[in-house]
This record gives C-alpha cells, structure tokens and sequence, in this order.
DNA sequence: CTGAAAGCGCTTACAG
DNA sequence: CTGAAAGCGCTTACAG
C-alpha cells in the first residue's frame, strides 16, 4: 500500500550562521543589511582617476597607462568591484545571455526524455565556454509563450536557441517575428521560420528496418512517436517506404515517446497481429516498454520478437536483453551539436545541417 | 564496428524566410536590419501625456484617469511597445530572475540523472508560475565557479537555488558569501551556510534494509553513492546502522550513482562474496547497473539476490524484474519540493526541511 | 491625478 | 592616453 498521508519535519537550523572560515573578498555583509555593492564611481575616486579611465581598465582596453590600469586593479580588488550588469545591459543594448527556450507541453509527456538534458546540459556548457550566460524558459501554455515573446521583446537575450519538441507548436513563428536570431534544435514542421540542426531521421530509420529485413524478419511492426512532431514523422515514413519497396504491409501502433506509451502500443500490436515478428519502436524508451510487454507476454527477444530502437540513450545498454538502436548524433554528440547551433546564431547563417546516424546492434534484434 | 567517420550534410535553405502567415504586432523588421524598439518616451509623445504616466499605466498603478489609461494602452498597443528589461532591472535594482545553480562536474557523472531533469524542469515551471525568470548556471570547475559569483555579484538575479551534487564542493560558501538569498536543493556537508529542503535519507536507507531483513535476507551488501554526496554518506551510514543492529557485517563496494558503477560494484561484491542474497543500491540508477550483472552471472532476481534501489525513478518500473526502491519525495514531487524551496527563499527563512520517504514494493526483493 | 526632474551605473564619442 | 559630458530607458520622489 502506498502510504500518501505526508510528514513534513521541520529542522531548526542554528541562527546566525554566518560564513564558517572563509575570508570574504571585502567587509562580510551585516546581518540582514543588504549592503550597496561599490560602485565605478566609487572605484574611480579609490584611485584618484576618471571613471572613463576606470571602464577602460575594466573592459580590457588596450589604450590606458600602465601604472593607472595597475592603480585601477588595486581599487578594483580592494572594494571587491564587480560591474553592475543591468547598467552594462543598457548602455551597450545587449545581454551577453542567450535563450533556451524549451516548448514543454503541461502534460508532460516527454518528461523523462534523456535527451532533453543532454540537450540543455550541453548547452549551458557551450554557452558558458563561449562567456555566455543562459536563460532557460520553459513554454508550454499559450499563456508563456506570450510571456516568452514579451521576455524577448524586453531585451533581455541577444538570440534564442529553441527545443521544440512539438511541430503544431505556434512558438516557432512567436519567436521568428521578434526579429532576434534564432536556431532549431530539430527540424520544424513549418520549414524556412529559421535554420535547424537535426539527425537525419529518415536515413536512420531505413538502417533499422532495413537491419530487420536482413534478418528475414517477415512481420515487422512499428510504435511510432506522437505525429506532431517532425522526428516521429520522418521515422515513420522511413518505416513505411522502406517496407513498400518490399510489398510489405505496415503494422503501426501509435507512442508519444514514453515508456508506457510503448508497453502499451505493444500491447495492442501483439493483439492486432499475434504472429509479429519485429518492431520498430521510433525512440528508445517505447523500446524498453515494448520489451515489458514483450516480457509479460511470454515472448523472447529476439528470438520470437526482434526490437529496434532509436537514439541510443544510455539506458538502451542496460536492457534486458540490451538494446539494438539507432544512434542519434544529437544525444551521441550533443555538445557538437549545440556548437553548430551556437555557430548559426553566431553567423546569422540560414543553413541548416542534417547529422547522419548509424545503426549500434545488440542483442534484441 | 562503430563508424566515427561522420558526414555532415549542408541543406541550403530557401533565401528570404520570413514569417509566414503570422500578422506581426507591428511592422515586420526589414530583412537584415535590426529595428529599434519602441521606448517609453516614443509612447508618450504617441499618446500626448508624461512619460510619468505612461509608465504608471504599464505598472498598473491605480492612481491613473481611466481616459489616460486607456490612451495610452491604445498607443503601447499600436506601437507594439515592451518595456526595456534592462534599463528596469537598473531603476529597480531587483531582476526578477533567480539562479538555479548546478554543480556540474566535468567528468559528467551524474549526466544522465533523470534527478537533475526533473529538478531544473520542476523549478523552472514554479518559477514560471510566480512571474519570475530563470537563470541556469553550470558550475562544475574552479574557474566556472569564479564567474557564478561575479555573475551573483553583478547584479544578474534576485536569489539562487543550488542544486549541488557534491559534498565537498566550495560552491555553497562562494555562494553564501555574496549575501544573496540562497538555498539548497540537497542538504550540504559545510551545515548552516543556507536552507535546504532534502529527502529523509537516512529513514529511507533503513527501511530499504529492513524490508530486506524481513525477507529473512542473510548477506545483505550495500553499492555505496560517492561518499563525497551528502546523500550517499547518509544512506550509507543507515545501512551500515541497520545491519550492525543485528550483528552483521557490512559489505560494500563503492559506486557514483551511474548504473555503468552499479554494474562494475556489483561485478566486485559477487568476488568478495559469492554468498550474498541481497544488494541495497544507493540509487536506482546504480540498482539498474547491478542487475545487468547480476543476469550476466545467471543469478536470479529476486531469487538468488533480492535487489532494493533508491529514488524510485520512472525506469525503476521498466527494469527485469520490476525494482523494489524507496520513493524519494523530491523525485517524486519534485514541484512540491521547489515550492518550499522557493518559499525559503521568498521567506529570507532559514529553515530547513526534511521530506519523510517510504518504500515501494515491487518484484526485485 | 499628472508632469518635470533626478538618477540608477555604466559606456562612449569627443576634446584635449 | 585621459577626463568631462551625454545618454542608454526606465522609475520614483516631489511639486503642483
């Protein structure tokens, strides 16, 4: 039984906890007083020179006096001066921080999507390395996708990475019509908004079916990703031509991409058409639902069932038995990935670049 | 064999996208040109009033005439006007933003935690929800921690929530120092530089052990979080409380929380002792690892070796057989959790709070 | 209830 | 190479 009834302990922590034996840059904060941060001004009478001649220190620039720049560091370390960023913002009208704007629906379908860690972890890590900071904005009602569009238009990003995980979504042209540079992660439904960065879903899953063909697998089924979304799509027509063109019929049961989704169009797979002997599951974790209902239902993989997955997540190598899939260069390489996107930004560019995939084989097919 | 030669293919794109059926807001940016948005003043002298009451109006200050009000929506509207971010961060001296801080080590251990998915998603949704901005920082090397606290210090955010995977990590007192409102996703070793909010490890732990003590479990090992992890210490520290309570010895192999670990400490407790009946794994991902091996060494689960994990992760459901684990609240209601989370910081509190967990039953033990 | 003025903390031509 | 001045786009006392 699963107790719902919820303690909730409250821990006294000491007061007055202070910083424990670590030396502050400057006089350490009284309690509770928010101290008023030292301003250029400030640094500048320090030093005796202008405030000019103090921004110039600061900013790196090439053309000041060695002995002032060494008086204006001195001051600089001695009053713990950091530049006030928003004052930064507004004089020179732009942010130094770009946008992550992930289209995350309420429901919360693809929540436990490996990849879209993988995507902004890679991101921030680019990011960072390039001296950028980032935002991350999750927009999933219609509601924050007005609020993304407002946080654009108030300045705050010097350009926007989307991660769209949905191709009906209307974020696309929000964000394209606020004139900011913007890059795709994925292929968008409406072509031309903006340039993207995509595996090439198509080619990969032709290699799956194409795996299962050779095998002699005679009835080979599909669990296809929710059809809003370009990459479900471009994998089930793969699956769908690559079939034709050996006069075989299609068996589709409809995923969203998770887990249950796919134990559970499995499930109905097996009842439409009990002789199967191969699936196709358009992302790994239908895969590894397809493999419990698999399971449950007496069958042996591979040897009654062949199963094929897509994206070679980690977890794809912990299956029981493990997992043949597709490697997706977006998970695979995603820092790679994220660094042609930041290039796109970058350049303004307008190309867009597909990444080939290929084929890991395992034991489940 | 793995093909690391990689083809990139570049797709040329139709010149001259733009928006598409979408009526922007105002007139649509000349191809190329960046557009100067519409300032406060440029509203006023549209609308024929004060800058002073333009700005009222945008703040939704009561004290305005309906007629300049409504005039002056009429020109915001018609001019597509967004107050400028900056320039407010500046005035008001606040941001509206708040950091989420991930202490990301390098080597990337924890990279494919579902944990800090559902974390940093949960937290950006809540904030969302509270009008406020988020700011994502990665913080794993020395010199990245340098820039969060010239970030911090600059102004950029309003508060902080870290989320820190490491123990010994000199994040938390770089943090606390810069007297911004800071709390923490976790408990830290260093106690009393911040709030935190963070699972009831140490009775999870011991329920996991006692469950497998009532199974009449003889030879019950334990796969050890890094011990670096205030987490992993605890959960530790329960077994190793548990087992001594009853006059057994403890059996340990040491792991980081990757399921690649779970598999390779597993692979050593099997050599250490072949007679062992029982493995607590300090997290679910490590469980997930161990039961890789365990299958390889054709010992049946739950059978030969009954198997409890931690975290109760949604793969936890997926593995063969089901996995037996304690729900850890911060997964599980990983909402709830940022809530109090952010309240603490909202509150200038300095409360921590601990979440009770409880264990669920499945097929592994 | 409204407006003129000061000022938030910087950067950047412009003189010198 | 340096400094005085203007100005980025807002908000906020302060008079009226």
């Amino acid at each position: 039984m699963r107790n719902t009834a919820v303690r909730l302990d409250k821990v006294p922590e000491p007061p007055g906890c202070s910083v424990l034996g670590n030396a502050p840059l400057s006089d350490p904060p009284a309690e509770g007083v928010r101290v008023r941060r030292p301003t250029l001004h400030a640094v500048a009478a320090r030093a005796g020179v202008s405030k000019s001649s103090v921004s110039r220190v600061i900013n790196g620039e090439p053309t000041v006096a060695p002995e002032i720049r060494q008086i204006v560091m001195a001051a600089v370390t001695e009053l713990g001066y950091v530049p006030n960023g928003a004052a930064r913002n507004l004089v020179t009208q732009k942010t130094n921080t770009i946008a992550i704007i992930v289209s995350d629906p309420p429901a919360g379908l693809v929540s436990d999507d490996p990849m879209f860690a993988m995507v902004v972890r890679a991101a921030s890590r680019e990011l960072e390395a390039a001296g950028k900071q980032v935002a991350l904005v999750l927009a999933g009602s219609d509601e924050s996708r007005r609020r993304v569009e407002q946080y654009l238009a108030a300045g705050h990003v010097d350009g926007a990475m989307l991660v769209s995980m949905d191709g009906s979504d209307p974020l696309p042209a929000v964000l394209a019509r606020t004139g900011l540079p913007v890059v795709s992660h994925g292929r968008l439904a409406t072509p031309g908004l903006m340039p993207y960065v995509d595996n090439d879903n198509l080619g990969g899953a032709t290699k799956a079916v194409q795996h299962l063909l050779d095998q002699g697998r005679q009835r080979i089924a599909t669990i296809s990703g929710p059809l809003d979304m370009q990459a479900a799509q471009e994998r089930l027509n793969a699956y769908r031509q690559a079939l034709k063109d050996t006069g075989r019929r299609s068996i589709v049961a409809l995923g969203d991409f998770t887990r249950i989704s796919g134990a559970e169009a499995m499930r109905q797979l097996l009842d439409d058409d009990p002789q199967l002997d191969a699936v196709f599951a358009a992302n790994d974790l239908m895969a590894i639902g397809a493999l419990r209902t698999l399971r449950e239902a007496g069958r042996r993989v591979p040897e009654d069932v062949a199963v094929v997955g897509f994206d070679d997540i980690e977890a794809a190598l912990y299956t029981a038995p493990p997992l043949t899939t597709v490697r997706s260069p977006m998970g695979e390489q995603a820092a790679r990935t994220v660094r042609l996107l930041l290039e796109l930004l970058a350049n303004g560019s307008a190309d867009s670049v597909i990444l080939p995939t290929e084929i890991v084989i395992r034991e489940s097919a």
